[in-house]
DNA sequence: GTTAGCATGTAAGGAGTTACATGATTTT
DNA sequence: AAAATCATGTAACTCCTTACATGCTAAC
């Protein structure tokens, strides 16, 4: 079973709501996820490509205006998920097991909690807490083994490094109680309303 | 004038400090700054090879044990600064003109700020200060724009990430102040007493 | 009519990871 | 004597960025 990558996994979660186009597909990106990084066109429309090679989604050539005669001119392309994309995204969102736990892949897997069951999302939340109680431990070890080689500025970093860490463990805490006290099911209506581009 | 990397800067600034193995230079890595990445073997010797090449660091086989007859036995290797070497971090350690404003970049500059005199740190404190002012800003214009397509996860996602960086502008606030009222010299004295590996 | 933003793509290259390959030293 | 940890390195691969190349469309 072929794998999803981080990039791809968001993708298929955001053209799942609409067809949308490259350029949008970036700049939502860039905006929706945590202050997630603006990756480049280098970046997104290979992966576009692969992705349709693999026929999770598909391209539409624009709406209205028809390719005009003869002139080999490229012009937008909505991209939407054909049903092995749909497939494949629902395989995604039953499963915790491929290590949505690090930085950047937990936060594009808990943008997709509003299409995740109750017990999956609990799954990952623990997860991710678990994975960064385990960071907190190793801090600890390295700070209780080398009792201070470390200038002010170093210690105020790690101080810091750590302040933040402990943070997000809170934060995770939060959201576990919350899901325990409330297990709401996939429950998700966000009427996609207005566009604005 | 050739450029720095980052790895090359934090490797740099550990050597100056005494002589290393690249085993125990990937520990300190690790561990000293903030929670740093764990980088990999297969990125820090080619790392400490291009070094070698540059001149900037150089190899001294093993102490006591001296190579035993012979045998093609490789023995640990302890690296220290050459005098290029030494020349080229206080030229890094001067200047914050080479983007010490990205995240990580900005943690490794910032674990030196021991050997740097207070007017650079300054600079660069305002600069990442400005880096993340800005972030907050296009955020903040995405969130205005798109009013709310949002489910209430990405909405928490969002806000999280937004309260993040707050959190790390006031941290840089207080570092800005502390620096201004009190700008004391590098003055930097840490006797790397005992070692422990 | 020119600027700004929309829109799609490719090629070269940087920086890192995993997996592999090897062997010495220390601890149990 | 086995296991853990110290120690060094290479090769293949992944993922991303920058710089380039092209052209349309709306606003001023």
């Amino acid at each position: 079973m072929a794998k999803t990558d981080v990039l791809s996994l968001a993708i298929l979660g955001m053209l799942a709501e609409q067809p949308l186009h490259g350029y949008q597909i970036r700049k939502r990106l860039a905006s929706e996820l945590g202050p997630f990084r603006a990756l480049s066109y280098g970046s997104l429309y290979p992966c576009l490509k692969r992705m349709l090679t693999a026929d999770l989604i598909a391209a539409d050539e624009a709406e209205g205006e028809a390719v005009r005669a003869g002139s080999s001119k490229r012009s937008r392309i909505a991209y939407r998920l054909t049903e092995s994309g749909h497939q494949r995204l629902a395989d995604e969102l039953a499963s915790s097991t491929a290590s949505a736990w690090d930085d950047e892949a937990f936060d594009v897997r808990f943008s997709l909690f509003g299409k995740t069951d109750s017990a999956t999302r609990l799954r990952i939340l623990e997860g991710r807490r678990t994975r960064l109680a385990e960071r907190l431990e190793q801090v600890g070890e390295g700070l209780a083994r080398q009792r201070d080689r470390h200038d002010a500025y170093t210690a105020e970093l790690q101080r810091h490094g750590l302040e933040r860490v402990e943070r997000e463990v809170e934060w995770l805490d939060k959201l576990i109680e919350n899901e325990r006290s409330a297990p709401r099911g996939t429950g998700n209506h966000t009427a996609s309303a207005g566009d604005n581009n």
